[in-house]
DNA sequence: CCTACCGATCGGTAGG
DNA sequence: CCTACCGATCGGTAGG
């Protein structure tokens, strides 16, 4: 029977030490940086001496992995099964960009690592973060070529241009988007998809129709 | 007169020592991260000894405070002249996004670093860099609040949301932009601009008009 | 701008 | 999970 020093955050939520561990890690590097935080400091929160982390983990670099492929795992298991979903292809995208907003807005600060300290990974876990990135572009390519040939879209886009278009808007929400507020992540990629697709233009403003 | 160990990049451009130390400071903060790089990697790489800094600059952070507040310059200098323009509102946008991302192409280094590190920034220039964020952003409302009084942009606009979609389409550029490749910065806030302004649609796919 | 150095702190380990 | 410690490195300074 051990004694915690710090309570779990809830009493039915037995997290193990180290999900705990990676939990604290996550706010900890997402809100300093991943080098400015010391093992001390993560074991400090833990209520535990700096030495001791190692008992559950093999080194730093390990958390940051951790942090960074459950992000992308995250993404993956949210978008990856809409490539073959039986959905008309003007839900699609905007399906796509709910579930893509939710995984940012419900893991801000492993979104925010993700985005931010990938770049600190060594060479093999980065070069598959650079591998999931271009999957995701992919994906997104996908999806509005789909669109287009189902006559959705403009048949004139830059399938390229407006992926990137596309995932600015979602995934630069780590950097604004506050979970308590009245927005839901739905309201976000609604919100998005309308004015993407619809156009800011109004059509007064010579519109060619 | 003084021999410098480091050649300046060009025989014509004497960048004082100082600026010398700034703009490599950019590189590396941006590659590396603010913390990761050591104050004796930065004098390696301009040819002198760690301490020997301290003669040009007063400590780490000066040389973040002064990367960031430049980039903050330049975006207000590229685009708060466009306040009181006297250019059509369907214009003043697409001039904004393309000084935006500009600005963000130009200084891919110094960009990086603003977007990356001003979290790192002590408590009075961060309070400064915040409030320019506020700056920034009521700029954009204010550009699309024209443009809807103009007739321009649809009035059923969410102004806020529709200021944090044109900012999430220039700011991330500072992510995949590469400034040798066939796209001029231009070419990338006409084509965002384009798809924000009619829309990713077809005329065809019901919209009302 | 260099040499030589300061105290502090880093990630990590040994042995319990 | 703790105590005690390792070598390395950090930002910065003194004195020239």
């Amino acid at each position: 029977m051990s004694s915690p020093k710090l309570p779990s955050p809830d009493a039915d939520s037995p997290l193990s030490r180290r999900e705990q561990i990676t939990l604290v890690a996550s706010r900890l590097f997402s809100e300093r940086g991943y080098h400015a935080t010391s093992m001390r400091d993560l074991a400090a929160e833990l209520g535990m001496q700096g030495g001791s982390l190692y008992a559950h983990i093999s080194g730093k670099e390990e958390l940051l992995i951790e942090i960074v492929n459950r992000a992308a795992r995250q993404f993956d298991a949210a978008l990856f099964s809409l490539k073959t979903a039986d959905i008309a292809p003007e839900l699609k995208l905007r399906e796509a960009m709910s579930r893509h907003v939710s995984v940012v807005a419900e893991n801000m600060d492993s979104a925010t690592v993700f985005f931010h300290e990938w770049k600190h990974l060594s060479a093999g876990p980065l070069a598959s973060v650079i591998a999931w990135r271009d999957g995701i572009e992919h994906f997104y390519r996908d999806l509005i070529a789909e669109g287009v040939a189902a006559g959705v879209y403009r048949p004139e886009l830059n399938i390229k241009m407006t992926a990137t278009l596309v995932l600015s808007s979602v995934n630069w929400t780590y950097t604004w988007y506050r979970p308590g507020g009245t927005l839901s992540p739905q309201d976000v990629a609604t919100s998005f998809e309308q004015m993407l697709v619809l156009g800011l233009g109004s059509a007064a403003a010579g519109r060619k129709d």
